[in-house]
DNA sequence: CTTGTCACCTGAGCGC
DNA sequence: TGCGCTCAGGTGACAA
């Protein structure tokens, strides 16, 4: 899927369109998506978009009706568009606003969701989420004392949304490397002083990534339909048998949690 | 409670 | 050209 980054600069993109603007119509070609969309999503019909907000990776549309909830899975992707423009075959569900502009969303693999929360209420899903990356509360010493009588390698602990949220494959294996940590290491054995260094490295490599635009995906496409480049230089993830930038050995790659992982063997300990 | 595995889906790229 | 295989940015639901 997108990554955070891509999920913040989409949130971005779109937030200028439909803030503010009222819903007229909810099309719903392909009901199923990872969860099939509600059909309480129909009650937004007539209310007024008043924040575009982020958790994690859901973007949420409040309303006074209730929230829109939005992921991106792995494929998905949101446009703005009018309602001029036919809809192509993976764009499952348009959000129309009374002056015709078209929040739609379009997801090849279907591993997204569009979902609906009452006023008010935390969506079920939202509800046991970690603590946002960039801010205080996700710290070196939350990390430490999650991580201990834990025995789960470190990567997979820093890619549990329970543990923090918004941490994906490629920002899990380049924060790693950059705090020089083996991701195979047992998470309740690292000490507290590596844990700061690591969350210090993932705060950077995700704020690097949104100010670039979230732009770290090669598929990646903004709200404006226009397409994503390599902006970000990624030091490890990927890079199938290339070696280290910093000390030049073959990266190896691994398997965890059916996840590829890369990593240096001599810097990352 | 923790940990590891599976499932959900389409499309791209590769070797033959 | 076509077939079969592997891989891909996520993450909840299970079983052990």
């Amino acid at each position: 899927m997108p990554e955070l980054p891509e999920v913040e600069t989409t949130r971005r993109g779109i937030e200028p369109h439909v803030c503010g603007e009222i819903i007229s119509e909810i099309i719903v070609r392909q009901p199923k998506l990872r969860w099939p969309v509600p059909g309480q999503l129909q009650q937004l019909v007539g209310a007024e978009v008043t924040e575009v907000a982020r958790r994690g990776k859901y973007l949420l549309l409040e309303t006074i009706s209730g929230t829109c909830l939005i992921h991106l899975g792995m494929s998905g992707s949101l446009r703005i568009t009018s309602r001029l423009t036919p809809p192509e075959k993976h764009d499952h569900v348009d959000i129309i606003f009374t002056n015709d502009v078209v929040l739609r969303l379009r997801d090849p693999r279907r591993f997204g969701a569009v979902l609906w929360a009452g006023c008010g209420e935390l969506h079920p899903l939202l509800i046991k989420l970690g603590p946002e990356p960039l801010t205080d509360e996700f710290s070196g010493e939350y990390l430490f004392k999650k991580s201990r009588n834990r025995r789960i390698n470190v990567k997979a602990l820093i890619m549990d949304s329970h543990v923090v949220v918004g941490v994906g494959n490629i920002y899990a294996n380049e924060a790693l490397f950059s705090a020089g940590i083996d991701p195979r290491k047992a998470s309740g054995e690292i000490s507290a002083k590596r844990y700061a260094l690591l969350v210090t490295e993932i705060k950077t490599v995700l704020q690097q990534a949104i100010a670039q635009g979230g732009t770290t995906l090669r598929d990646f496409v903004r709200e404006d339909g226009q397409t994503g480049y390599f902006q970000i230089e990624l030091k490890v993830y990927g890079r199938s048998g290339e070696t280290c930038v910093a000390c030049g050995m073959m990266l190896q790659q691994i398997k965890q949690a059916q996840r590829s992982s890369w990593f240096c063997p001599v810097c990352q300990q």
